[in-house]
DNA sequence: ATCTCTTCGGAGAGCGCTCTCACGGGTGGT
DNA sequence: ACCACCCGTGAGAGCGCTCTCCGAAGAGAT
């Protein structure tokens, strides 16, 4: 039972045994091979190679307390997840930022409460390094479970959290909401358009509160009629653009917080003959090349590098871990704001 | 440096002390409590409660040899992970399973080749007690890796090796599709079609080949100008379609390989004006509900429970790795071919 | 009341690795 | 030629945990 039916996997004693070293001495070549001369070196090496070793990790983690391992949270039901472009793309940034430092990627799928009780055990029992957190909803758990952990985590957008002193010490990416929503009203009021209106995502998150305070920096007296919130779907889209023809039946044009919603608007648009972006001119956020591009006509919108987002966030927590394992005098690294950009194409 | 700057976490030690018993005895009640009496027991949970105490997994899996995680390795470009529903499926089938006996989902997504070979590296060096490979082309090596680094595998879908004696111990989990295709075809013949055609998938997977061959199980002598390769596009279905119309114009049903392959042949039926059931009867293979239920007509298909097969895999590879952790006789697992379904709706 | 059997709890040996420290032999300066 | 110094190597102490002994104590049998 104590012996394992397979042949044993080879120590670092074996390779040290039969290269005629001590075990200091390989684990040096192995780590790098600094402070070993050459002849000696080789002949380590050598012995490695032919007796297969590969270093047992979990010894290696209980010495240096570091994992070479990045868990990648997602508290949203896995349906989400897996449909979502956005996700998708997020994720190859970070996996290949990464990658890049010779990292794993450990993917934590958090479906129901239970799960994320399991995940939080997870992450303080030192499988990973750190965590990458998306969770959109306000009362998400996780984060607040990672810090009492003291796991270093960097957060997928603006946390809603009231700003505490616990929240400005807490990192997150995102891309400048506020301000590509500005692009956007200035680009239309640029086009000669006065009445314009604007579709918001769901207000209890974050993006689509910036979105709609960036539209307000613009346009302060816009009166709430001109302002409907959709559910970042195509039919929450298409259902907003209904309530604000409406509503405001000559508006000029629309900005509407994703190119999704966007896609629905648009639909209501042709339904009703109104032509774009001659009668309504329409402008979307996020470029999703999959939806922008495809709409009829191809949606004007707000660009944001999404995998550039997710190589920023594996980017700033491998910074943070390095500090962490430095000198004391921690200079702490800051939340990342990444810039949008206006992409022109027909509707707008 | 070699003092963590926060303040460390707590060991089983510090718990000990604190509940004034030895480390041995928290360990026993930490790990289910059994042999400890019930006041004792409670002190130590107290202690455990109070000062915050979580294993330290690194420690543990040292000299346990186990790390309670299991790899799910995907070697597809991360694309068509994102957007094949057949995957999100699979993964949230494992994913339960895993949940259930409290081990933890690693997913590594291996785009290039130079993955590949830093994915090797995470298998051997014992980050995971084993690995779940979906590698669907023929010259995959990672299964061939993971074997060579002695992690116990399974792989999704039956392996396309020669018939070795590795290949025979190696374990998988795939649908019944022969005999399924062998369901399709009969269910045809019993509408009392006659000049039934195949939409074969590209026969460098074994799902493709193995479908094509149950198809010929039932009907031997089929010209092969009845049977046209596709590649599980829709566009492939409809290319295919097309050839299959020029060479044999008068056939009366076709069996296509995947759901999403039927969709297309089934555009081109109703572009050249031919009527699906009442001229030619379709039946397609998956039970994609994204697709199958939402063609126009519905369409009848083979129905796999991709899920359930997800589910299977995890449990197959966790009742090996209890075999191989128990008594020596160990009595090996098999591969699992689970069955396949009709599922009748109004396309045949 | 004595002896044996059972159960509970403690002591201690590692798991495989990293890292500090001490030491030997070479080099350069004088 | 000597001393100071440094560089390359080995010895050894843990990292935090599990698990196998063993002894101590309580229960039951005679």
């Amino acid at each position: 039972m104590s012996v394992p039916p397979a042949a044993s996997r080879p120590t670092l004693e074996a390779v040290a045994a039969r290269a005629g070293v001590s075990r200091a001495t390989v684990s040096r070549v192995v780590n790098g091979g600094a402070g070993v001369r050459g002849p000696l070196a080789a002949r380590v090496r050598a012995a490695v190679e032919e007796l297969g070793y590969v270093p047992n990790q979990a010894a290696r983690t209980l010495v240096t307390r570091r994992n070479g391992a990045i868990a990648v949270v997602v508290a949203e039901p896995q349906s989400r997840f897996f449909s979502d472009p956005f996700f998708a793309q997020q994720v190859r940034g970070i996996s290949r930022e990464l990658s890049a430092h010779d990292n794993q990627l450990v993917l934590l799928l958090t479906g129901g409460p239970a799960d994320r009780e399991r995940v939080g055990r997870f992450l303080t029992s030192g499988h990973v390094d750190g965590a990458l957190i998306f969770s959109l909803h306000a009362d998400d758990s996780l984060p607040v479970l990672a810090r009492k952990a003291g796991v270093p985590t960097v957060i997928g957008g603006r946390p809603t959290w009231p700003d505490t002193d616990a929240r400005r010490r807490t990192l997150y990416v995102d891309c400048d909401n506020r301000g590509g929503a500005r692009d956007a009203v200035r680009h239309l009021l640029g086009l000669g358009r006065r009445r314009i209106a604007h579709i918001a995502g769901p207000l209890d998150q974050p993006a689509s509160v910036d979105r709609l305070d960036g539209f307000r920096d613009v346009l302060p007296d816009t009166p709430a009629a001109l302002v409907a919130e959709g559910d970042f779907t195509p039919e929450g889209g298409a259902r907003a653009m209904e309530a604000l023809l409406e509503r405001v039946p000559d508006l000029d044009a629309v900005f509407a917080a994703s190119d999704v919603m966007a896609s629905g608007a648009l639909r209501v648009l042709r339904t009703r003959g109104r032509r774009v972006p001659d009668d309504i001119a329409v402008i979307g956020f996020d470029d999703m090349v999959s939806v922008a591009e495809w709409t009829d006509p191809p949606l004007t919108t707000i660009r944001q590098d999404i995998e550039e987002m997710g190589r920023l966030m594996a980017q700033l927590l491998l910074r943070t871990l390095e500090l962490q394992a430095g000198p004391d005098g921690t200079a702490a690294a800051s939340p990342i704001i990444t810039p949008t950009r206006l992409v022109v194409r027909a509707s707008a």
